[in-house]
DNA sequence: GGTGGAATAGACCAATCGGTCTAGGAGGGT
DNA sequence: ACCCTCCTAGACCGATTGGTCTATTCCACC
């Protein structure tokens, strides 16, 4: 989840080319989607010839998407577990989940979708990208959900707060993306389902 | 919104070229996205030769998509207001359109996403594209704003309620995808942020 | 019945697609 | 020095892409 568009050769550490290949795939394939991205643009990113895409990744472009999936997945997982594990209750785990992703956004000027949506919806109608989306995004709210209850939240409510999260964090993604404005994701832990705190009042940003 | 994937050319009412197209085009750009849908698939789905997309469509396919994302939303806002005018309450008419979205993705086996964000989102990277999905976008918005208002929901909240609704259906629609289970969208108006409301509690199908 | 525009039909095109394949370079082990 | 393996490099391929263009059909209107 961090920088993803540049692949930046620092002199000092020259990120090997598998690894090239996963960032330049993760970052094209969210902005333009699977089949928006061709070849020949992935490895003019990435900097590296296509004898090394089809030597590390064997089938070719769906090798890389599944990996480069997997890979964002990671990224986002460490920032699911970043926000969450400092938190003092499940709502500022969440709120401080919305913050660093838009804080994300911002920083990279580029409104790119989700990484795993965007690889995996599309791409060719294969059941196997889509069971590995399923997977990914089971990992996220699993992930949570256990944060949940590692913050007090009852069995039953875990869960469902994880996926209420998780719905939120994906709609508001997209109307922020639609709107280039980071501050909708900013404001979705005010509209979180909170079963048992007070009545809250809406205060969005415009 | 209604039937997409089936052009069915019903003897007593022929559709005509230029629709078959829009429903053709609506419904593989949902399943496989701009970019992944080929002239030659949509064609055959909409059973009409090029000739006749680049008569109605004189820009061919950015045309083509941009009329269908038009031609989508608009049945989307029918839905809406078909759910929104009958209500007693926001709350009621909310429910309602949840249901609605969740039968249609019962009836039609296909799990199909978002038409507008489906065909606009990725394509070219244009910008045009880009302006006119938040322009259907905001309509939706503004339009379940003004449900909201008429149902008695003060200037400031109506909004607010409007875009929240919003954000829900959109990460729900794409957890139901992705879980191919449109109960996650039956559930979605338990989610709703509801700042006046009783608390309510968590009931979730899973 | 003829005429003109709207619509259909599909052959055709350059460009690009993803993928294959051979050749060469880099570097350690012996 | 030699080899062997890992990796890089890019020429090359058939298939498919979106788009253009001409010919033909259809039908309302005079």
């Amino acid at each position: 989840m961090t920088d993803v568009t540049t692949p930046q050769p620092t002199p000092e550490s020259p990120i090997p080319t598998r690894e090239r290949l996963l960032r330049a795939a993760a970052g094209l394939f969210r902005n333009k989607g699977y089949s928006g991205t061709g070849l020949a643009e992935l490895l003019a990113a990435a900097e590296a010839p296509k004898g090394s895409l089809y030597h590390h990744f064997p089938n070719g472009k769906s090798d890389l998407a599944l990996a480069a999936a997997d890979w964002a997945s990671e990224q986002m997982l460490v920032l699911i577990d970043a926000s969450f594990t400092p938190a003092p209750t499940f709502q500022e785990g969440a709120k401080t989940v919305c913050y660093k992703l838009a804080k994300l956004f911002d920083k990279q000027g580029k409104w790119s979708g989700c990484p795993v949506s965007a690889t995996l919806f599309e791409g060719p109608e294969n059941e196997a990208f889509h069971q590995h989306a399923a997977k990914l995004f089971e990992g996220w709210i699993t992930e949570t959900a256990a944060h949940a209850r590692r913050l007090g939240l009852p069995e039953a409510e875990a869960r469902a707060a994880a996926e209420n999260f998780y719905i939120l964090l994906q709609g508001g993604w997209q109307l922020a993306r639609v709107r280039r404005d980071s501050d909708v994701i900013r404001g979705l832990h005010l509209q979180m389902h909170t079963p048992a705190s007070a009545p809250m009042q809406v205060q969005k940003n415009n």
